[in-house]
DNA sequence: CGGCAGTATATAAATACTTATATACTTCGC
DNA sequence: GCGAAGTATATAAGTATTTATATACTGCCG
């Protein structure tokens, strides 16, 4: 169960409610976990049953109160635990990626359509990460970097045979 | 449901039994899509009960009675839908890259561990990726090895930071 | 003052995925 | 001829994830 190790170690930068949690979560995709937060307030009922976790309720400035956590020993001994599993190179898992494995399927229009719309949504995403110093973010910068010049080279190849075709016919 | 749809690319590449498509699923990472034939079965049942494909029973030359599935017109058509959804980032969401955004935690010496460790998986990785010529294949590869020079960068720094820790205590 | 936007927590229902297990057919080596 | 290994299909049970919905508190704009 990932989720449950992931919000460990983010408990481990210091205490932060399920809101906070989530925000980190799906504002940093170099953490290489996402959930929603109808999954995190169980998970974090599960960790607090646990002893993973101690609640403090505090008075929010705005909104509802606040449950923080912040991490145990117990907590913390758990976190270590599994960050020293075995690591392996993941399984793509993604819509998009299907999708794009598909592009010799599609017209030549289509196909350069594409990947101009996914090379737009990597510039965005790459002028988004820009800061940040951890060796992950530095990952994550480097492989949009490469994605970008990926999607380069495939639209000038679909061009180049966009424009030859009428030719070749 | 992106499974089903993926399962109707593969099918639009030409008829293939649930043991074959699994097969390819875990074969080429490239396909963005992973999945066990424990879900791959109910799924093709589910499209041979939508209409979406069709199903030949054939003799296997070795093993049990094959159930070969294609297209059907609705399938192609379903396939096609789906592939023009509009593209978009994907949220990574796996646990390797969760324990490698958590680096900083540890100690020199786990860190170099972990990521000599990574650096392993990835070139094992690539040799075995190294054929196939669609668009795909090529990200994948410039990927895996944007990964490896990361990996290389994040060693050395490591490395160093170890050689010198101890003049500077 | 009424509604909207943002903060904050939560649950139910539906869907997707993994893990474990079972079955059956073939060939090959012992 | 027996067992192991590879091919092939399948289901049940458990777990994880997404989507939809509900509630409540605050400040701000009109």
């Amino acid at each position: 169960m990932s989720l449950s190790h992931v919000l460990l170690g983010l408990l481990a930068r210091g205490p932060a409610s399920g809101w906070d949690l989530g925000a980190r979560l799906s504002g940093d995709p170099a953490l290489g976990w996402n959930a929603e937060l109808a999954q995190i307030y169980p998970a974090l009922r599960r960790l607090l049953r646990g002893g993973f976790i101690a609640l403090r309720r505090r008075r929010s400035p705005k909104g509802p109160p606040r449950r923080e956590y912040r991490l145990t020993a117990a907590g913390r001994r758990e976190f270590r635990e599994w960050l020293a599993e075995p690591l392996e190179i993941p399984k793509p898992h993604a819509a998009a990626l299907a999708r794009l494995a598909f592009l010799e399927r599609r017209s030549p229009e289509t196909r350069l359509a594409s990947l101009e719309l996914y090379r737009l949504l990597l510039s965005d995403e790459l002028t988004r990460t820009s800061s940040g110093t951890t060796a992950a973010r530095r990952r994550r910068r480097m492989l949009l970097e490469t994605e970008l010049h990926w999607a380069d080279a495939e639209i000038a190849a679909a061009l180049s045979r966009r424009t030859l075709s009428p030719e070749e016919r």
